[in-house]
Parts: structure tokens; C-alpha cells; sequence
DNA sequence: AATGATAATTGTAATTAATACATTTATTTT
DNA sequence: AAAATAAATGTATTAATTACAATTATCATT
């Protein structure tokens, strides 16, 4: 046992994206204890003894949607002293990307959870706006350096869909023949023979993400970068 | 206070990057409390009351090297349940570049801390060997980034030195020329009126960064990269 | 004084990637 | 039949990256 040791309470809170239409979105919930209760917050939780951080993560995630196995990554790790003023707690934030059309609904409406535009977030508790501008960032990285969607889409999506992905992880409007031009060059994309008909008169081509090439050109370093 | 909140121990241990002629290479000490006393470590310490956790880190780097004020970037939070026999130990890895020919040498050998070259590092303690692997990665990553060496570099220094230093970081020889006009194209560089004769006949120019163009390219998003 | 050795310095051509930009097509609705 | 809507498409320009080898300044040796 550390003598020098203090011990502090340890946190986990998820920044969960999900991208529906047009909009980059991230699941909040109302915060459920003291202090601060009943204010729009992460969905977070305290790390258990014999709980690795990263499943602890993973079991936040799957308490507030019900999904199991979602690849969460580290975004960083909060511990000013006074960042929560109850008691000192370190919080590890991670964050996730999930299809919006997959997760237990039941499950998130009982906790009061919403999916919020990033572009319009209320204000939230603690630093916890930090953590999702770090996450942000990430995402932003991460979109650059390696091809991104599979986890954010359908598994049957549109070419202007995916543009309007890429979008709104820029915030910025991306010239339709480039962003064509360089997403098929990367190969990762299978073009079906199906048209999505709901968003135009004539329709738009759907693809699926050729789950091999996918993974190839994920953290391969042979991705130039969208956006 | 956290009903729920069960208390961990928490600790930041330190990633010291400097440069030494051709190597890229890190402070190591030896691991001065049991278990496994006596091993090479990364110097670390644990966090005090009252204390954010980036001032942690910085503490533990300035009682080693006597080095105040040196930004250091968090590389990651490692928290496996069994990554400390003794107890449960979550640790913030930090990395910081200093200028091998600034710190204090006295303080340093009193810890009984040693330059290793990342090319033949030692075994390390627990996961610190994974620690320093995601800190070369970031370095990297920020390498690639922003433009780097203020931190690694005397004030004045010859290209060739930068040149190696870059080589190091990513392990690989780069093109003179391509790299020259590169680094020079960047405008973060002065030329001085003075060579430097130790390490050739000819002798090689000695240039400075000019601190405010420097700043400027650094996370200015204006940098395309080296390496 | 001449020669050899050493590392620093320099430029250009070819290739590849990024950007800017406007029209046509398929389909449904009126 | 005409209008409206969003999808799909190509080319030229510019910028960035890569590949590649000869010359220069100086010191050490003969």
C-alpha cells in the first residue's frame, strides 16, 4: 500500500455522437444526484474496484443505449481540483460513435436522455463542455486520418448522405465532385444496385463500406484525409 | 460526497523527451519503492490533495530535472485493475521535450536517472513501456503537425541537427534537399552570421527560431508537415 | 603546395494531390 | 408538357511531394 497515496473518486464520462440527416448529434441526459441534479450532462459513472477504465466506459454506454462492443477511445482525462464541488473526482472521458437507428430507445428515454445538435448543445454541468470540445477535436483527427462512417451510417447509405457526414464534422460545405472523386478513390465503398428514393425525385445510388478494405485503410496511414 | 465512489490511488508518471546528437532519447530512473524497486521506471509521483493534475506533472518532472514551466501534453490515463501488484493505481502519462543541455545535472543524478536512446530501451516497470509508446506516438502525430524543436534544440543549432532530429523522431533518413527546402519554405527559421565547425570541415550555418513565426505556424493549422 | 577526405549545400524535372468550377440527368409533381 | 428537385459527372489549374547527383568549403595528410 502507497503511503503518500490520497485517493480521489474515479469517473468515466461518454461523449456519444450519432449523426441523423444533416446534423452531428450527442446523447445528454439529465444529471441524477446532487449536486447539480436535473442539468443536462454527460452520461457518466464511477469506475468499480476490479473494473478496467476502458470497460467501465463500455458498461456507461451500454447501461444508457444497450449496446455492447462499441469502440470507444480515450479522449483525455479531467482532474482540476475543483471540477466537481462535491468531492474531488478525476473523470476519463471517452467517446463513441453510434448509428442512431440501433440503439434501445426504451432504454434511453427512461433516463431522460437527448440527442442535442452539437451546434446547438445547452449548457452542461461541471467541465463537461470541455470534454466534448476535446472529443470534437478527436473525431476531427481521427475523420482525417482514417476513413470514418462505418460506425456513424447505415449499413446501406447515399453518396450525399456520407457528404453531408463528412459536413457536419467540419462544419463546413464540401464541393460535391471532389468529395466524390477522393471517397471512391479510397476504395473502401461498394456501389449496390438500389436507390434510396426519400430525399429526391431521382434518387440517390446506395453503397456499403466493403468491411475489409475499410479496415485496411483504417489506421494504415494510407489515407490522404476528407474535409 | 459519492456513495458509489470507490477511491483509487492516482499518480502521473513523465515521458522526458530530449535530443542528444543523432538519438531520441528519454529519462529514465530507477524505480525507488517497492514493488519492483530498483528497475527502470519513468519518473512519476502521485497526486497530492489540492493538486490538478497537470501541476502533478509538472512537480515530478522539475524535482528530477530542476526545470520549471515546461509545457507537457497528457498522452493518455492508464488504469488496468492489475497494471500495479500493490494496489490500484491510475496513472496520467505526460510527455514533455526538453533541451538536454538545461536541466540540472546534479539533481538528476542524485535520482540515479539515465539518458536511454528510444532505439534500446531498457524493460520497463508495469506498462510504462506501453506509456511510451503512445508518447512517441503523440510526438509524432504532433511532429507531423506543428513544427517542432524549439523544445529539443539549443537556441542555435545547424540544419543538418534539425534534419536529425526529425530523422530520430520518425526513425527514418530523409532527402537533404527535400527537407531543407521544406523546413526553410515554413519561415520559422532566422540564419545567423556564425557556423558552427565541430562536426565537419566545412562547417554548417547556424540558424535560430524566430519565436513569433514560430508560434504562429504552431497549431496555426498552416503547417503541412514533415516526415 | 597539392591531394584526399568529409560533411554541407544546392536545383530541377516528374509525379501526384488539391482545388475551382457549371452542366446534364432522372424523376416526380403540377 | 413544363417545372422543380436533387444526383451525378469532367476538366483544367495550381500546389505539393517526390526523386535524384554534383559542387563547395574546409581540414588533414603527404
Amino acid at each position: 500500500m502507497y503511503k503518500e497515496g490520497y485517493k480521489v473518486v474515479l469517473a468515466v464520462d461518454c461523449i456519444i455522437f450519432g449523426f441523423d440527416q444533416n446534423d452531428l448529434k450527442l446523447l445528454l441526459v439529465h444529471r441524477n444526484m446532487e449536486p447539480e441534479r436535473g442539468k443536462w450532462s454527460l452520461v457518466g459513472g464511477f469506475v468499480q474496484e476490479n473494473e478496467d477504465l476502458d470497460k467501465a466506459a463500455n458498461r456507461v454506454l451500454e447501461q444508457l443505449t444497450g449496446l455492447k462492443d462499441i469502440y470507444m477511445d480515450q479522449v483525455g482525462t479531467f482532474g482540476k481540483v475543483d471540477r466537481d464541488p462535491a468531492e474531488r473526482v478525476i473523470s476519463v472521458a471517452y467517446y463513441a460513435l453510434i448509428n442512431t437507428a440501433n440503439y434501445n430507445e426504451r432504454l434511453v428515454l427512461q433516463h431522460g436522455a437527448n440527442w442535442f445538435s452539437i451546434k446547438a448543445l445547452p449548457n452542461l454541468v461541471f467541465d463537461h463542455a470541455e470534454m466534448v470540445d476535446a472529443a470534437i477535436g478527436n473525431l476531427r483527427l481521427t475523420a482525417r486520418n482514417s476513413p470514418i462512417g462505418f460506425e456513424l451510417l447505415p449499413t446501406k447509405f447515399t453518396l450525399p448522405q456520407l457528404q453531408r457526414l463528412y459536413e457536419a464534422i467540419y462544419q463546413s460545405k464540401l464541393d460535391d465532385r471532389n468529395f466524390r472523386k477522393k471517397i471512391l478513390a479510397m476504395n473502401i465503398l461498394e456501389k449496390l444496385d438500389e436507390k434510396e428514393r426519400d430525399s429526391s425525385r431521382k434518387g440517390a445510388w446506395l453503397y456499403r463500406f466493403d468491411p475489409e478494405k475499410y479496415q485496411q485503410s483504417f489506421r494504415s496511414g494510407s489515407f490522404t484525409g476528407l474535409g
